[in-house]
DNA sequence: AGCACGCCGACT
DNA sequence: GTCGGCGTGCTC
């Protein structure tokens, strides 16, 4: 049924068998090229003295570039509509032995699932800069101009061609001819002379061509072949290196080291050596023991030690943190963990544990064995930066046996990991979504923490996948248990677990229904060491305003910062937008000022007395100078609504100048490490309070915290999406969990207009059990996860009709083809324009498909939609979508 | 994705 | 006529 499934788990022809007789001498390989809207296989020859094997990772030529590809598998015939003539060459191996078996099983199911393309799938898995593409640039030639070389370029297959060409006389002649070049031919010329090597790529010149002379495309490659043609200039592949294994010198004792004619010096070498356990970096041995390169290489001629290039792994560099014991666990931690440890096979296992109930350290646990046991264990988390906490543990406890994968490391980095997780060594591997694909040795254990956070749901480049949902299919290939961590479990884990905890514990199944997947539901319904969940004071603000407090702080609030203050502790304040103040209006008249590229409005961002006062757009990043006056009629009364952490923390200061706000938003931790600085420096108690959005609610573990303010929930409740209110619960309850994690109880105060609402009323109790019950019924009633599915068409143009058209005529083909019985057809919601039609100027639409759970829909092949789109519109196919703006 | 080809309307 | 815009199709 997919299109995309080579069999690559399959068995792969030998070679060697009985057609290499005949004609066919030479070695032929399919591949996936890398390159967008290029599908199926195309076949290469694999020159006689290089080694291809499945999986591995080439660099082809493809047109008139080089592009990354993978080779699928080997085979032993020409296919029949091709000959001989047309088939290249393998250009390299860029990489061998990336894909463990059952991984590309893995890798075909994401793609059918989510509708995507294989290689679009190997993209997020592989390290990035692996499938490399090569880059064409333009350079002058050296003093060409008295000798217009007929010789073709460097580039046999562009050489061919030009030589082909009908008129080559017309450029052959030398002198002066910048004279008779076209505008474009010498604006490009003017490019390369303006630069100092008189080289670029062809892309960049092509864009300062448009921008700075109007030349478009077409007469700029008409320019650049009349300047080839001249001999003036010449084209070539620039190739773009992937991460190489970093190596380095190592020497190492033989064990011969009593050659009669060592020096006495050279003695001494060969014994420090040895103290060193015979093996030392050349660079270290020179450095330590004041002693050249050459004396060591003398030592090699008299066969004592070798000299060896050794890789070395570019792993991050973890910070020293004190090792750590395994901590004496709870009845219910003991519980959990013993339950975990007992599962061998596949398994999925909730693990329900309140905030501060140390569900870490169960994962810690837990993995041990395995590690004495060589296998490895796979960690997930929601972003990585925000939990440094969690990796230092992890190391306190492994050691060098942790590595960490996730985005923000360099490409060498993200290389080596692999690289290191390819030596077979056991390990724990913490990583953010995209480790999911990590290809670990002997997995025996995935650990998905904060399960329901969405930010293991990829939404932006294709695939769009969930990685809760690429580690239950991991698991279940590796045979290895899941444990999805969460004080606020998503519904759909939720669903899916008392479902088969259910079959599992109740039912016996048939022996013709499939087997359920075995489930179990472990609960942490406690903190460490009996601490009680902090009390949550919800404060009505209609009624603060009523009695006349204008402030954004309640008198609840301000008394607890006082106290704070008073009592040396530590607290947080929440609230859910950055910036300063979410739009700017006019007094006079009602003018709001927007974004000129969305259709949203721009907020306001001003952090201290002289900085720049600033608008900005939360979605596509334009930011202008604030008007003193408004643009539409001058007036100079312009007026900020809606808070955001600048304002918070300005209000502080007003109000609390005693107090030491830090802002904890994406505006403040934008660089490297910016995380972990500062968090350390809160911890350190250089701050008393954190001022931040919903990266607090990640993990934190601050023991000193006891006040935990949430500045406006409201802001969170009212979201045009299905899930707002799941969404609105966790957020709570996870920024509540912060407080009273130490010896002294915690309090929570929360903010809010709406007091009545059930998710704060929820919060309020900590009441997971009955939120959760409601809310499904509600699910229930209209068919949307977890009972049913949806899947979202995103369609994006610059143009506003287009996509309209489009999505109107996708619509009317998805009706189409709906399937005519009525229990298992699909619903279609929409055409409709995106909730924000318009982001970075692209106009937006959106269908919306929701499908019946347990039918057997077999859904129309959706590619044919993506071939009715034009290419101004673009088209996402999102499955299972998470968020619906 | 690039890149070439070929068709069509606007202009020296 | 020619130049430049734009849609279409191909790359082993």
């Amino acid at each position: 049924m997919s299109n995309y499934n080579f069999g690559l788990s399959a068995t792969v022809a030998e070679p060697g068998s009985f057609y290499d007789l005949g004609s066919t001498q030479d070695r032929l390989v399919e591949v996936l090229v890398d390159c967008p809207g290029v599908q199926g296989l195309y076949t290469y020859r694999i020159p006689p003295d290089m080694q291809v094997e499945p999986g591995d990772i080439l660099n082809v030529p493809f047109g008139s570039q080089q592009v990354g590809a993978i080779a699928i598998r080997e085979i032993n015939q020409l296919p029949a509509d091709l000959n001989l003539s047309q088939i290249r060459d393998v250009e390299e191996v860029v990489c061998s032995g990336f894909f463990p078996t059952n991984y590309w099983t893995l890798l075909e199911r994401v793609a059918e699932y989510y509708y995507t393309q294989l290689i679009q799938v190997v993209k997020v898995a592989l390290p990035p800069g692996l499938l490399a593409r090569s880059q064409r640039r333009i350079r002058l030639k050296p003093d060409n101009i008295e000798n217009p070389s007929p010789s073709p370029s460097p580039l046999a297959g562009r050489g061919a061609r030009e030589i082909e060409n009908p008129n080559p006389q017309k450029g052959s002649r030398a002198s002066g001819v910048e004279a008779f070049l076209s505008h474009a031919a010498s604006s490009i010329l003017q490019l390369l002379q303006a630069g100092k090597t008189g080289d670029y790529t062809w892309k960049y010149l092509q864009q300062q061509l448009s921008k700075k002379h109007r030349i478009t495309p077409t007469p700029a490659r008409r320019g650049l072949q009349e300047l080839i043609r001249r001999g003036l200039v010449e084209s070539y592949l620039e190739e773009q290196r992937p991460p190489q294994p970093q190596l380095k010198q190592a020497v190492s004792l033989t064990g011969y080291r009593h050659s009669p004619d060592l020096t006495s010096r050279q003695r001494e070498l060969l014994k420090f050596l040895g103290q060193h356990d015979g093996d030392l970096w050349v660079d270290d041995f020179v450095e330590i023991y004041n002693t050249t390169r050459e004396t060591i290489q003398r030592l090699e001629e008299k066969g004592c030690v070798v000299i060896e290039e050794r890789e070395i792994l570019r792993l991050e560099s973890s910070p020293v943190v004190e090792s750590d014991r395994s901590k004496s666990l709870t009845e219910s931690q003991t519980q959990a963990l013993a339950t975990i440890t007992n599962l061998s096979n596949f398994a999925q296992v909730l693990l329900h544990g309140v905030t501060g109930s140390g569900k870490t350290e169960v994962y810690l646990q837990a993995i041990a064995p395995l590690l004495e046991q060589g296998k490895s264990a796979l960690v997930l988390v929601p972003e990585i930066g925000l939990t440094p906490q969690l990796t230092d543990r992890f190391r306190a406890r492994f050691g060098n046996k942790v590595c960490v994968y996730h985005s923000a490391l360099s490409d060498g980095e993200r290389y080596d990991t692999w690289r290191q997780m390819l030596t077979g060594e056991p390990q724990v591997l913490i990583g953010t979504r995209s480790a999911v694909f990590a290809p670990l040795p002997k997995l025996g254990l995935i650990i998905l923490d904060e399960e329901h956070d969405s930010s293991f749901k990829q939404d932006q480049p294709v695939p769009t996948y969930h990685a809760r949902n690429v580690a239950t299919w991991r698991a279940e290939l590796e045979n290895c248990p899941l444990v999805l961590g969460s004080a606020t479990p998503s519904l759909d884990t939720w669903v899916t677990i008392n479902q088969g905890s259910r079959e599992n514990n109740f039912s016996n199944p048939s022996p013709l229904s499939p087997p359920p997947s075995p489930s179990h539901y472990l609960s942490l319904p406690e903190r460490i060491q009996s601490r009680p969940l902090p009390p949550v004071e919800v404060v009505d603000m209609r009624q603060e305003l009523r009695e006349g407090n204008r402030s954004i702080f309640s008198r609840s609030l301000k008394e607890a910062l006082q106290q704070l203050q008073e009592r040396e502790q530590q607290g947080i304040l929440f609230i859910h937008r950055r910036g300063h103040s979410t739009f700017v209006s006019c007094r006079t008249c009602g003018y709001v000022i927007e974004c000129p590229n969305c259709d949203v409005s721009l907020a306001y961002h001003h952090t201290q007395e002289r900085a720049p006062e600033l608008l900005r757009c939360h979605y596509c990043n334009f930011v202008s100078a604030h008007p003193s006056n408004c643009p539409e009629c001058s007036s100079p009364y312009l007026k900020f609504f809606g808070s955001g952490t600048q304002r918070v923390v300005q209000e502080l200061e007003k109000e609390f100048p005693q107090l030491r706000p830090l802002r904890f938003d994406s505006d403040t931790t934008r660089t490297k490490g910016a995380h972990r600085t500062l968090l350390t420096r809160f911890v350190n108690r250089e701050f008393d309070l954190l001022v931040g959005t919903q990266m607090l609610t990640k993990g934190l573990d601050i023991p000193q915290v006891t006040l935990v303010g949430i500045v406006a929930a409201d802001g969170l409740l009212h979201f045009p999406d299905y899930r707002a209110s799941e969404r609105a619960f966790q957020t709570l309850i996870q920024v509540a969990g912060r407080s009273g994690r130490g010896d002294d109880p915690g309090r929570v105060i929360l903010q809010t207009y709406t007091p009545e609402h059930p998710v704060i009323q929820a919060a309020r109790t900590h009441d997971y059990q009955s939120f959760t019950e409601a809310e499904l019924q509600q699910r229930a009633t209209l068919n949307y996860p977890p009972y049913g599915r949806l899947i979202l068409f995103k369609l994006s143009s610059l143009e506003e009709t287009a996509v309209q058209e489009t999505a109107e005529l996708l619509a009317n083909e998805l009706e189409k083809n709906e399937p005519n019985d009525s229990t298992s057809s699909y619903e279609i919601l929409g055409p409709a324009p995106a909730n924000i039609m318009r982001v970075a100027n692209r106009y937006r639409w959106q269908i919306l498909l929701k499908l019946p759970l347990d039918s057997t829909v077999t859904l129309p092949d959706f590619n044919y939609l993506r071939e009715l789109c034009p290419s101004s519109v673009s088209l996402t196919i999102d499955v299972d979508p998470l968020n619906m703006m």
